[in-house]
RNA sequence: GGGGGUAUAGCGCAGCUGGGAGCGCGCCUGACUGGCAGUCAGGAGGUCUGGGGUUCAAGUCCCCAUAUCUCCA
């Protein structure tokens, strides 16, 4: 056999099949396209799934290609056995209704025997149970012996994923010889030991599962078959698993020399390894493709592997960031397959880098709060920490559970992991349950059903802004009406309309509908299902009735706005993908007649330049006068025009583009401008985080431009003007005040003060002695509570030893303060019980230390009350 | 989409059941000093994120907003 290594056999693979007249299909992006059901393309056949489905035709009826997938349902085990792994790339043959069981199974043979040069006597085949047609093909045709074709069920071999095409296949084996078995005498292919290794699924599409459970042969049967390129190479290369295969084991020994280790003489160690080995190439091929990491969906699975990583980085004993170093590595050995590797590696270390600078904070904040629990644990005397609190580390701090039960392993203590197991289940019922709320109430039910399939509303609103439709129906209020007359809130579907309905973050036209029997004003337009136009509204005037006829007339100025912002909006996705970088992907937009808002993907939040730039290049590039041309397309022509189209987005066959010039091409619905130049001048309000890894424009364009700075303008003179100054000295004339103002604020202490000091000395001749005790009860006027405070500081230094109430009366309100030395306050003098009872009697109260209260009041005519009632309760108090 | 957390001096943070805004580092001034974070003395530096509310009194309690971290889906 022969050595290969896992770059040359994919290229032995997908040419072989090149000459057996297939396309060769570059790997699709690891982000699914047009697939809501998956999260990530985990297998060589799912970017090709509308063409099994017959949703889309493919370019060619024979393709193979190389896909790169990823699969993270055992993510737990990853590492822990060699076999696992969450990046695996899956070679493939596909047939769309072209060839069937016969070529399929003949060219695998060829390939396997011929091209890798395996001898016959180490492969075996697996069938369906009662697939004959197979058993044929590989006895008569292929010749392989009886002994040689086993027959497995229908949970290894029948393909099936709920409704819709399914069918049998037949897997491949290779035999790595009797040392490798389990030593059964039972030992054969499907034995769960590593001896027979199953490499390659042939699957035969030939039936359609209906929802009585019923197999359909299929008119176009087709052929979909799968062969992990790393199992191959273990095979070829003579290698026990993945992470010895060439390309892999360059990423594993870079980690060990890292680490400075060995592998394979600690197994403790070797699943570190394994895992970081793993997840890297993972991590370095999702940030190739546009992810980044955040706290939900894709990213939430990026993050999570990036954060296993350097967490298994850190049980190895690697100091700093490594991954952003080691993601060049995977880029090195994977680069020529995938150049998108190449393109980007220095921004895939950099998101890279940032991701790991922010784990180490996460798990430096963790360790504190840790050490903390672990502290007062000891004080208790307990052995094991609740897991409530080990789940609010994880569930609030991002503190992985492993972590925690390291460190405390350490100090010979434990977790209770059941507890935070309910703790985490309850976590995942709230967000079901939350979701399942939301579905429910998502399922608003359109009022216009009672319409029927034939009645649809067709768009006319790109080319016209008024033209002439019948009302096919109207609701007033909950119920479908036949008429409905002025004063009524109406819905309403025309055959036909100019009005625009809100899709695409673009909302509704307004405008008016009139004829010579009524007048609506209509104010949103929504859609409803089969696409109908619900146009909210109004009766103005008269009566309207279903089957009338209607002029319509949109609001051109409204109109133009949206336009003029819709417009702007590809702008600004283009411009940012120029200044940030390809990885900015629109996540949301909305565009109304007053602004644009543009959501996207990025990492960090803009800086002051970046911001510039983006306004600066738009409006150099309106300033261009760039003419806008919009026109229907079908979706494949579009795509290999190179026009944008958005993530999660379904499009039907027919598209419309819209193209400004060289500049910008998207996939788009919405009714825009005819050159760019009418959109004026484009100003960016802000700028925002909206969730991790996503941020927010605001803009604004045209005229509403101008008002913005005219608001800006107005502000500026207002200021101005009270400030007494002009524009090009307002930040110096600030300064001053502030500086001003603190110098005045420091002379008004230092006058207090010494006011305090004066005072203090008349204040100091009305001192009584209650029980032997210097005491102070006085009345002021005009003093703060924190004045009084400072003032009370004073005489109490200067009593040495006594007791002082002072209570003034300020805006309306009584304040009242009660000091105490340390050794009145051992005689039973209690400053806080005092002003409390002192403060009742204005009508107020208070409380404090024993050595010093305050307190305040609402009635300052009791101000002289109150001072005997604090000499009487000094009195109790000392007494 | 659902939950939890954080925001206090230039930086890192403490501030408990509401009742004098603090610590460490850094900065400034002076003195001492052959040292790896030199020592001592003195000093400056605050819209306690913003806005409402409760209270005699809010950094502290409640509500809203903003920023940011994090878990689940």
């Amino acid at each position: 056999m022969k050595n290969l290594g896992l770059n040359e056999i994919r290229e032995m693979y997908l040419s072989f099949f090149e000459s057996k007249e297939h396309l060769r299909r570059k790997s699709a992006s690891l982000v699914p396209i047009n697939d809501k059901s998956l999260l990530l393309v985990n297998s060589g056949m799912a970017p090709l799934k509308p063409y099994f489905t017959g949703d889309e035709i493919p370019p060619s009826k024979r393709m193979t290609s190389c896909q790169k997938c990823i699969r993270t349902p055992d993510i737990e085990n990853v590492g822990k056995t060699a076999r696992h792994g969450t990046f695996f790339e899956m070679l493939g043959n596909f047939s769309f209704g072209d060839y069937f069981k016969e070529e399929a199974i003949e060219w695998a043979w060829e390939f396997v025997t011929q091209v890798m040069e395996i001898p016959e006597e180490l492969l075996y085949a697996s069938i369906y149970e009662n697939d004959d047609e197979a058993y044929e093909i590989w006895n008569k045709k292929i010749g392989l012996k009886p002994d040689r074709i086993v027959r497995l069920g229908k949970k290894d071999n029948f393909w099936e994923h709920g409704l819709g095409p399914c069918g049998p296949c037949s897997e491949i084996y290779f035999d790595r010889g009797p040392k490798h078995g389990c030593g059964d005498v039972n030992c054969a292919v499907g034995c769960e030991c590593d001896r027979y290794i199953e490499f390659w699924n042939l699957v035969f599409t030939q039936f359609n599962k209906d929802e009585a459970g019923v197999y359909h042969p299929l008119e176009n049967p087709n052929i979909d078959t799968g062969m992990g390129l790393e199992r191959m190479a273990t095979i070829m290369q003579g290698v026990n698993s993945i992470f010895e295969v060439d390309t892999i084991k360059h990423v594993l020994d870079t980690i060990c020399s890292l680490a400075g280790i060995q592998y394979g003489n600690d197994s403790k160690l070797d699943i570190s390894v394994r895992v970081i080995t793993d997840h890297i190439r993972s991590v370095t091929f999702m940030v190739g493709d546009g992810v980044l990491p955040g706290n939900e969906g894709r990213g939430y699975v990026l993050r999570r592997l990036l954060r296993r990583a350097a967490r298994h980085g850190k049980i190895l004993g690697i100091k700093g960031t490594f991954l952003n170093g080691l993601s060049r590595e995977v880029g090195k050995v994977s680069g020529q397959a995938y150049p998108e590797l190449v393109e980007k590696m220095d921004y895939i270390a950099k998101v890279i880098k940032i991701e790991e600078d922010k784990f180490q904070e996460t798990i430096d904040q963790g360790l504190n709060m840790l050490e903390e629990e672990v502290k007062s644990m000891r004080s208790r005397g307990e052995a094991t920490l609740p897991g409530e609190v080990a789940f609010k580390l994880y569930d609030t701090f991002g503190f992985p559970l492993d972590l925690t039960k390291d460190i405390l392993e350490e100090e010979e203590l434990s977790v209770d992991e059941a507890i935070f197991n309910e703790e985490m289940k309850k976590q995942k019922d709230r967000a079901r349950k939350a979701r399942h709320d939301k579905h429910i109430g998502a399922w608003g039910e359109d009022p216009f059903e009672f319409l029927g399939m034939d009645s649809l509303t067709e768009f006319l609103g790109y080319d016209t802004l008024n033209n002439e439709g019948t009302v096919l129906g109207i609701v007033s209020g909950p119920e479908a009406a036949d008429a409905a007359s002025k004063g009524e809130k109406i819905l309403l579907v025309l055959d036909q309309t100019p009005f625009y309905a809100e899709s695409g973050g673009q909302v509704g036209d307004i405008g008016i509908m009139y004829n010579d029997n009524c007048r609506l004003q209509i104010t949103d337009v929504k859609k409803g299902s089969l696409g109908r136009h619900i146009h909210h509204g109004k009766v103005l005037e008269g009566t309207i009735s279903t089957g009338e006829k209607l002029h319509c007339q949109v609001d051109e100025i409204n109109r133009m706005a949206i336009a003029r912002n819709h417009t702007s909006t590809h702008l600004l996705h283009k411009a940012l993908k120029e200044v940030l970088g390809f990885h900015v992907e629109q996540a949301g937009s909305l565009v109304d007649p007053y602004k644009l808002r543009f959501d996207f993907n990025h990492f960090e939040k803009l800086t002051e330049e970046e911001l510039a730039e983006v306004e600066m290049k738009i409006n150099a590039v309106i300033q261009r006068s760039l003419e806008v041309e919009k026109f229907e397309t079908g979706i494949d022509e579009a795509q290999k025009m190179g026009a944008t189209a958005l993530f999660g987005e379904k499009y039907g066959d027919r598209v419309r583009v819209v193209k400004i010039k060289d500049y910008s091409m998207e996939l788009c619905g919405g009714t825009h401008i005819n050159n760019i130049s009418q959109i004026g001048l484009f100003k960016v309000l802000s700028e925002a985080g909206i969730a991790s890894g996503v941020r927010r424009i605001e803009a604004v364009t045209g005229i509403n431009t101008l008002k913005y700075v005219n608001r800006l303008e107005n502000t500026l003179k207002e200021v101005t003007q009270a400030l007494k100054t002009t524009p090009d000295n307002l930040t110096q004339r600030i300064e001053d005040i502030h500086a001003a103002n603190k110098n005045l604020e420091k002379e008004l202490a230092q006058l207090k003060n010494q006011l305090n000091k004066n005072a203090a000395g008349e204040i100091l001749d009305k001192v009584v002695e209650i029980n032997g005790v210097k005491v102070l009860a006085v009345k002021l006027g005009g003093y703060e509570a924190d004045d009084l405070r400072n003032l009370a500081d004073g005489l109490r230094d200067k009593l040495v030893s006594g007791a002082i109430v002072l209570a003034s009366d300020k805006d309306g309100k009584v304040n009242i303060i009660a000091m105490g030395t340390k050794d009145v306050v051992a005689k039973g003098f209690h400053a806080g019980n005092l002003v409390r009872e002192a403060a009742k009697i204005a009508g107020g109260g208070g409380g404090g230390r024993p050595d010093m209260a305050q307190a305040g009041g609402k009635d300052p005519s009791k101000i002289d009350a109150a001072i005997e009632k604090a000499i009487e309760v000094i009195t109790i108090q000392l007494g």
